[in-house]
DNA sequence: CGTAAAATTTAGTTATTCCTAAATTTTTGT
DNA sequence: ACAAAAATTTAGGAATAACTAAATTTTACG
């Protein structure tokens, strides 16, 4: 016998907001994948979230679900938290970037606002988060952001990483010891159509990355080819 | 309709925790009045957790409830949390110590062992809260402590106050003007045993307070009469 | 010591949120 | 276009933890 958790609204609506970050809309498998439950589960909670008093989602049947204005709303606030505390605990308690996120992931439901306000000044109301991810405003917008995935550079280009988007902590401490940390300067040497490697330089070192690794590494970037 | 759902686990012993520090067991009736929860709710959890696989709790019917060594662990480590978060939301984010209890109450919960260890010994492993409250050791003893109510003493007595055991906002407000906080040290000038109000001097303030007060105010006594 | 009051437990119900199996709708491949 | 595959919803059910009302046990006191 496991232990049953349940899932907060909180949870369905910030996964329901990254997978709808590219603007379609989120399906019950990739939620019910997500969250780790059944599809079921997620067409019973979904309905529910669509018939709340003010409504969190837009739903129709087989269509897939997607944030209303207010569903929207609540889930920035969660990210907000979210990024803030990994930030804080990098700074304040000495964890390091990829030990942050479990924490992050249980305090992020059960801080206040005031909390929440505590912390963002005494950072002095980071823009960014330790894995470069943009933190949403105190007025809950998302920051706009140009950079693109490693993966779509190609010879000659380069840039600034701003931002890995991974929670994974071995690869995190892989890219850690690369170099390949926001604020990085790369470029890439090389690229390979076959499959779809990348040489890299950062710094003095040289690298080559899979694609697996290169969709999740994000770059201002600098300079043409 | 309000939100306020289900009571943790961990709740519960906290509670029943509190309810038998004196060494009597805590009754069905105290416990739902605690908890803000019916009693046969009370009683159904009960019935649970000293049917739990390693039992936390001891229970026979109408005779009222006891830890048992499991559950005191955990009872104790939850106490812990809260104190070490109390401790820490007043000395890093600036709390003052009639706000943070309800912060403390949530993430009490959530916080992981090595969070616990790292605002440990961030603040040099604190042995009371800023009520000053014990915090339970590393492990799990509950530090003993020889102070007496205020509510006990008698003209001409006096000491230092260890400890404040109140979470009301306004009392802790109005204690924190009269100097009645930690390690002042204070006298009683005079005892009304119509009322049981005491005249206490503290530092060169003079005050008459009522046993709804001094009961909750703590003294580590200097001098007798 | 016996009964009324208080405390507690039992019984039965409700609400929530998950599940599996089956039905249905949509998508895909030829 | 059509059948197979995939995705999704419907249907029905289980577990948990709360509730109210009623029954029972304990306690208090005249």
């Amino acid at each position: 016998m496991k232990k049953k958790l349940t899932i907060s609204t909180e949870d369905y609506l910030k996964t329901i907001y990254e997978l709808t970050e590219n603007g379609e809309s989120a399906s019950t498998n990739a939620l019910a994948q997500r969250l780790k439950i059944s599809a079921p589960s997620v067409t019973g909670m979904i309905k529910k979230l669509a018939s709340a008093k003010p409504a969190l989602v837009e739903y129709q049947k087989h269509q897939g679900v997607t944030l209303t204005r207010e569903g929207k709303r609540a889930a920035l606030e969660v990210i907000r938290h979210h990024r803030l505390l990994e930030a804080w605990l990098v700074q304040t308690l000495g964890y390091s970037w990829d030990e942050v996120h479990e924490e992050a992931e249980r305090l992020e439901h059960v801080i206040s606002e005031d909390f929440e306000q505590r912390i963002a000044a005494a950072m002095g109301h980071p823009t960014r988060d330790p894995h470069g991810e943009p933190i949403p405003t105190e007025d809950l917008k998302m920051p706009a952001d140009t950079s693109v995935p490693l993966s779509a550079l190609r010879s000659g280009q380069g840039g600034i990483v701003t931002c890995v988007k991974s929670s994974e902590t071995d690869l995190l401490r892989h890219l850690e010891e690369l170099g390949l940390v926001p604020d990085a300067e790369i470029t890439v040497m090389d690229y390979s159509p076959f499959d779809h490697n990348l040489t890299i330089k950062v710094g003095r070192k040289t690298t080559v990355l899979g694609l697996s690794i290169t969709s999740k590494i994000f770059i201002e970037v600098e300079s043409g080819a």
